[in-house]
DNA sequence: GATTTGCACGAACGTTCGTGCTATTCAGTA
DNA sequence: TACTGAATAGCACGAACGTTCGTGCAAATC
């Protein structure tokens, strides 16, 4: 029946949310089967068996991570108007969603992780920053920005800026810092 | 004899020149005794035995690191005077010495990796990024600018940005994208 | 009630890791 | 040329890794 969660899947879903936390902290080739399996309490086989190989984990950690960005930060964003609105509001909700993990920006830890090492996991994690990159440019082209490429790469170097720095020095002054640099970004565009 | 170069230290010398390349793409975990020895076609106990530890080869990996940074961006921008044309300068030059690197700048790589393991290697790569914030801090507060903490910030988001996303996207248009940045924030300082 | 399916388990495989010991080779000095 | 300490190699270890396999058990299906 259609909406029915079946035990697997419940398992299935609760793995992959400890394993974006456990990669966000430990990256993504840090995330061992073994560790996961002993945080949740079962056996190394039994995780395994739900994704057949260590990339497919990896792969389903980088989906789960991704569903997990588009609800906390996107989704709500959505309900400011496109374009210099919706910007505000990515910047923000971005910079506030860091709490959810418990080891920092998800992507941040796993694109550098990955740049080096091509293959479909690499693939995926750069897809995904990719949307993102190309939503924020969307915004900007719709709030009349004559270069949205470089309005996005400004607005994404700034609060990736902040997530590094924080986590680096525990101080979350950086965070003041980061919205301040969104305030001038947000003085460009044209009204 | 005080300056001779023994053989040891030779070794040593090529062996830490390698390691921080390795280390810049795979990350100071992924950074094996085992790989770096093949690569320099020698055994892993001869490599081993320099170190004594996996950690303390890290921890003189990074050192290495810091010297070649300090060799390709610090001490060349020192022809700059202090203030505004140093900030420039040192911009400039990080963005130009990421092709020292095989695998994208040491720093970005190594932070994103070691901000959630507690230790002496994370107190290591954090030092030494503190000490570069530290630098641009000085030169902020020289050239005048009223909040230098939060300059220097901006400074080290716009660059590492470009970094972390010329190694995703392979393109190369966000250096152009940065040193727009950069001399946006130039304009900020009080002449 | 019999049979099939979904899910998890424990044991073991081969590989790679860091590390420890011992033997060998090399360079520089007497 | 013999000696000596530094430098490198050889070999083995225990642990952790991803992966495979056979098995147990509960729920669903017939």
């Amino acid at each position: 029946m259609t909406g029915t969660v079946t035990k697997g899947a419940q398992t299935r879903a609760a793995i992959l949310d400890r394993a974006v936390d456990l990669a966000s902290a430990e990256g993504l080739e840090g995330l061992s089967i073994g560790r996961l399996a002993a945080e949740l309490r079962m056996s190394k086989s039994g995780l395994f068996a739900h994704f057949g190989s260590k990339q497919e984990l990896q792969l389903a950690t980088i989906e789960a991570a991704a569903e997990r960005f588009r609800a906390a930060v996107i989704e709500p964003a959505r309900e400011a108007p496109d374009g210099a609105p919706r910007l505000r509001a990515m910047g923000e909700r971005y910079l506030d969603h860091l709490d959810l993990y418990s080891g920092g920006c998800f992507w941040g830890a796993t694109s550098a992780e990955y740049d080096d090492r091509p293959g479909p996991v690499r693939d995926a994690v750069a897809g995904a920053l990719d949307a993102w990159l190309a939503e924020l440019e969307r915004q900007a082209r719709i709030a009349g920005v004559e270069r949205p490429e470089r309005f996005a790469f400004e607005l994404y170097a700034v609060v990736m800026g902040a997530n590094a720095r924080y986590r680096l020095s525990g101080d979350r002054r950086v965070f003041d810092y980061a919205r301040e640099a969104l305030a001038r970004l947000e003085e460009e565009l044209p009204r």
